[in-house]
DNA sequence: CTAATAGTGTCTATTAGACAGTATGTT
DNA sequence: AACATACTGTCTAATAGACACTATTAG
């Protein structure tokens, strides 16, 4: 026992101690707009992730979410904003924290912490400024009441995997998520991505998050798309317009040239602003 | 370069790398009922959270969350439960991450990560089993636009602390917590107080979460006081009966001896069950 | 009888869902 | 002209808020 903090601090060997090292994943969520061949149709939109080729072991030539080692000096929340740039040469992005997992034996290499991150972003800002090893991958994600599936698509190459639902107690909507099949994604991926899905079609509903994922100019339509890809169903044009009415304001541009009427282009507003 | 996984494991070390150490904290709420001067008066109930008196450095004498170090072969989820079980002499209790705090001052000791935990008992489930330098504090939470104001009571010492809200961006609801005054609370723990408080209040309007901490015998009116003491307001009986009547079934038992009417008495009902 | 909670009926206001209709550009 | 989306009007159904009322006990 010691009589004072200096003293006791003096005294403290931090090796005494089990030591971890801790990583950050960021998952890099977007929504991308595919050309469509019929001129007059709007591009039919979808989710998608950004994932990294890994070329060293562990996982070698295996795809994951940009991350890595969280320095000693430097605030974890701060870890993912540094990845963010490195590898998409972005910043100020909304981040949010998602989860931290700490399985034992989650990296073959030593015991890993890991705390993930999910970023929002328009896609648009960013496809030139990507770093070689990263590609953008469409999200195609299905879910019923025991398993999720996502296949995730960048053009050249596939990967799928399976996710086992079981609920975690009664008294919630928490699962134990637990991936039954993953080829080629690395570490525990798989769990964030789908975490992080989740995470934002929740919150979709009750925050204005959506509006970091557009451009500053959208069209009503395109926005009501991005809800229903996040939301994983169609909404009624009426209802969806009641909805985000006092959430944009019309501004004089218009965006024409589709085949059909032209749409007005709105921008965000604040509500809470007034 | 590696050829093989096997050959780069080997000539791994993991001490090349930054080490943390890393802590949980454990944030267990409950809502207690004061006995009541007036035999007729249902007794008022309040939020409790369990604090523990600090007897070395560092933050000798001040009290925090239980909690503790997580060990390097043991699953982050476990180490909660265990530290449950040593405070409470509990299991099976309800638990669920809250948020993963990495400063690095956080601590003076070193630098260490802290994942936070919230867990919900029943309070008449344990008040005797309590470990000796743990004790119940009753929670007066006052919020505005711009601050919390947090007031612990456990009927010998009066805890308080200030916390600044300001919003990190405009789309959602999230704030940016600043501890403004705090004299006798270890570590950040002020905030983890605070964001459990805040994540309850979310959940119990879309989730049956209130039930895990109420006895399995319980009134219609003790149920809405624990919805009240939550969300922070009075809510109208028939609009609460009608929220909650399929999440509950009535028994044949009845609660009387308060000068008025006696109370049926409910039972927790899984919706999802049938 | 009285104070206090238990419990219900019903009216109204607000919000969500559905569908039908009109408007207007490009080819 | 025809297609495709843009945008609006309105009816209906479901939900939430408010208030008034009746019921029942211990003391």
């Amino acid at each position: 026992m010691y009589k004072t903090e200096e003293e006791f601090l003096k005294a403290y060997n931090p090796n005494d101690y089990d030591r971890f090292s801790i990583t950050t994943d960021i998952l890099i969520l977007s929504v991308s707009s595919e050309e469509e061949s019929n001129y007059r149709k709007l591009s039919k939109k979808y989710y998608s992730v950004l994932l990294v080729k890994r070329d060293d072991y562990p996982f070698k030539d295996k795809w994951c979410l940009p991350g890595g080692f969280v320095r000693i000096d430097e605030d974890i929340e701060d870890a993912p904003k540094r990845i963010l740039k490195d590898e998409t040469n972005l910043k100020d992005i909304y981040l949010e924290q998602l989860y931290t997992y700490g399985e034992p034996n989650r990296d073959p290499r030593m015991r890993i912490i890991s705390t993930s991150y999910m970023a929002l972003v328009d896609k648009a800002r960013l496809n030139d400024k990507l770093s070689p090893n990263a590609s953008w991958f469409n999200v195609n994600y299905l879910e019923d009441d025991k398993t999720i599936d996502v296949t995730l698509d960048n053009g050249e190459e596939t990967i799928h995997f399976t996710i086992g639902k079981t609920l975690k107690e009664l008294t919630t909507d928490r699962y134990k998520f637990k991936v039954l099949k993953n080829d080629k994604l690395a570490f525990d991926h798989p769990l964030v991505i789908t975490s992080g899905i989740c995470r934002l079609r929740n919150k979709i509903s009750y925050t204005d998050i959506v509006f970091n994922m557009m451009p500053e100019y959208f069209t009503l339509g395109e926005l009501q798309q991005v809800y229903e890809v996040i939301l994983g169903k169609k909404l009624l044009d009426p209802a969806f317009r009641r909805i985000i009415a006092d959430k944009v304001e019309k501004t004089n541009k218009v965006k024409q040239g589709g085949g059909h009427r032209p749409s007005a282009l709105f921008r965000y507003k604040n509500a809470k602003k007034n």
